[in-house]
DNA sequence: ATTTTACTTTCCAACTGAGAAAGACAGCGG
DNA sequence: CCGCTGTCTTTCTCAGTTGGAAAGTAAAAT
């Protein structure tokens, strides 16, 4: 038998969820910001971000503003439309006789 | 900051979300119905529903029944709490701005 | 007594995810 | 021009997870 369920592992995690969920909302977040809400380490945060570059389900933007620099964060639209799928998937799995 | 995200890892990982829905409503299922329907091996869903039960989240119900061993499965209601538990916290994550 | 059914446990190999620490790099202050 | 600071990024290391195969267990059928 074949597998029915189809979560997307790098979209699972609950730290990349919840950046991903984030990102969906707002549609662009500072990486500090991003930081602060994930509550993870800069270390962290960034090898997630990049993961999720990787794939191409983010982009960065780096903009020196006021001096400092300054990371944003989106979501492609191809990160956009897998975050769409895997919460459909997750709904699938999880409504089922509600 | 503190964590906002609180999802249950025991819960949380997609064969045991799988699991956990499954028997969320269909309140009992047999061992190997669930195995076929996860699609992954006996061992794999045995330690699966081993660490759940080591957690107090389901129940075994072994029966003879006609001759043949059969193992049931379901949620107990501190199971079923958790999981209702965790549902929300992902439709809060998933669901913001929806 | 041996085989079969139905799991359970052990063994191992692959993969993940986390933080600390070290790096990289741009802009500022002196 | 040089080192310091802020803002990430990368490396190192380690602990924990997951999965399948194989071996183990127990009861029932042959």
């Amino acid at each position: 038998m074949n597998k029915i369920v189809r979560l997307d592992p790098l979209i699972h995690a609950p730290n990349r969820l919840q950046i991903c969920a984030l990102l969906n909302q707002m549609e662009r977040m500072e990486f500090q910001a991003l930081r602060d809400i994930v509550d993870v380490s800069d270390s962290v945060l960034s090898k997630h971000i990049k993961q999720l570059d990787d794939a191409g389900y983010v982009r960065l933007i780096k903009k020196a503003e006021g001096g400092r620099q300054r990371t944003w964060v989106a979501l492609t639209s191809s990160g956009r439309k897998a975050f769409k799928t895997h919460v459909k998937e997750l709904k699938k799995i999880v409504d089922l006789g509600n």
